[in-house]
DNA sequence: AAAGCAATAAAGTCTATACAAATTGGAATT
DNA sequence: AATTCCAATTTGTATAGACTTTATTGCTTT
């Protein structure tokens, strides 16, 4: 039996239910019927059935309980899903240039709001680096970065000159835990000098915090240019 | 034969892979051993492995391809998700108290921005919803919200003074697409009044286009208070 | 009524097996 | 040396069947 010309696989399925969803034949709330049921209808096995309805549900769509059944979700919570690209990538999928330029870089021990901020020893050494990022010659974002040497020792070997120390730490550090958050903020001196913009400017502005098994690794601000917008569809 | 107690799970698997990946032994680039060898390892079917690594592909950390095989990700192109709440349920989520409240709802014709933004033939009517969200009594949100009335006519007949335009039409039109944006942008009069802030404050800003089968729905800024922070960990 | 309990329905996962689809690498041919 | 073609490998998906886990429903007892 040649599965995919007489028989409905699990990605016509889904294609099925959300159109039933979408018709309002399955209005949200409702008891979709069992796997077995749509087993039988779909002229598959439970299997199929199964792998359809828990991608569904894994998308938000459907929610799921053992005994209780299937059920259309009242307000579907859909995911946004950001990809947080390399600025690199970012830059040049817009068609620019991408440029990188070191403001400075050095190893201190950490400021006290540094060390209550990622629950670091009192005095432990962090390198702070501060660099921009260009769209050909036009500022794209201002980054102010710390990197905890105890936990990235090859920290003090990296030339950042050359490279960002986001590119650095990927290729270093590749597999991390990270919380990020987007804000609006104001532009400074500093970050309205480096981004061009006249001071007091609001400022699209990402914080992250990066960890390796527990281990903080780093915190970073990125500041964006004049007009940046954050975008995804789904 | 008990799978639960003496057999190794999908679960189990994806762990395993993803302490070998973290821990160096499957370093980025690397060729993964196939299904095959890997099922032979955890003694279990083919069928187990093929679902961890599945699940291991999607969130970004392997790349697979058919007869080329499973490779660890150089550059894991994690992606953040994002889950929208309602507002309500953000309010509540931090332990505040939600309010609504209608600012103004009227229907004419669409300005022309509008038209432009969203494609819509000259002249099609729109309504224009103004609403603000509170915890408590500070003010959390203000939501400028436009709704094409082709799209949804029900409109016509909604009462925003008791609930908001958002959650109406979750529950009208639940199931859309939507296009959403986060940028920082400069408290106007209007903004910074609703919110209480100095006027020319910068402002967390959302804006959000929902098409229902390829047909405009409706076009929302929500304006988010002071020191908001739309975060998330991954 | 309220509380406890057992039967049962539904989803969750695994095994064992088969065939499909893609792509690579080598063999045969030009 | 380049091109074409074929076979082998690896992932992708489906089947059929079983056991597991969860939690609801309805029955029984208090």
């Amino acid at each position: 039996m040649t599965q995919s010309t007489d028989t409905t696989g699990y990605k016509d399925i889904k294609q099925t239910v959300l159109d039933r969803i979408r018709s309002g034949a399955w209005p949200p709330d409702s008891l979709l019927p069992s796997e077995q049921e749509l087993a039988v209808e779909f002229s598959c096995t439970r299997t199929t059935v199964n792998r359809a309805m828990r991608e569904l549900a894994d998308e938000g769509y459907l929610e799921r309980r053992r005994k209780a059944g299937t059920r259309v979700l009242r307000a579907p919570q859909r995911q946004a899903r950001f990809t947080i690209p390399l600025v690199r990538d970012e830059v040049e999928a817009m068609g620019g240039t991408y440029r990188y330029a070191l403001v400075s870089s050095d190893t201190n021990p950490a400021p006290d709001w540094l060390s209550a901020r990622l629950a670091l020893q009192p005095g432990q050494a962090v390198t702070h680096v501060r660099c921009m990022h260009y769209s050909g010659n036009t500022p794209f974002q201002y980054e102010d970065r710390w990197i905890i040497v105890d936990s990235v020792p090859e920290v003090t070997e990296a030339d950042f000159r050359t490279i960002g120390p986001n590119e650095w730490l990927v290729q270093t550090v590749p597999f991390t835990n990270v919380e990020l958050a987007f804000l609006a903020s104001r532009a400074d001196e500093t970050v309205a000098g480096f981004l061009d913009l006249p001071k007091d400017e609001p400022v699209f502005t990402a914080e992250r915090i990066t960890w390796l098994q527990g281990q903080p690794v780093t915190f970073a601000k990125m500041y964006f240019a004049a007009g940046y917008r954050m975008t995804t569809q789904f």
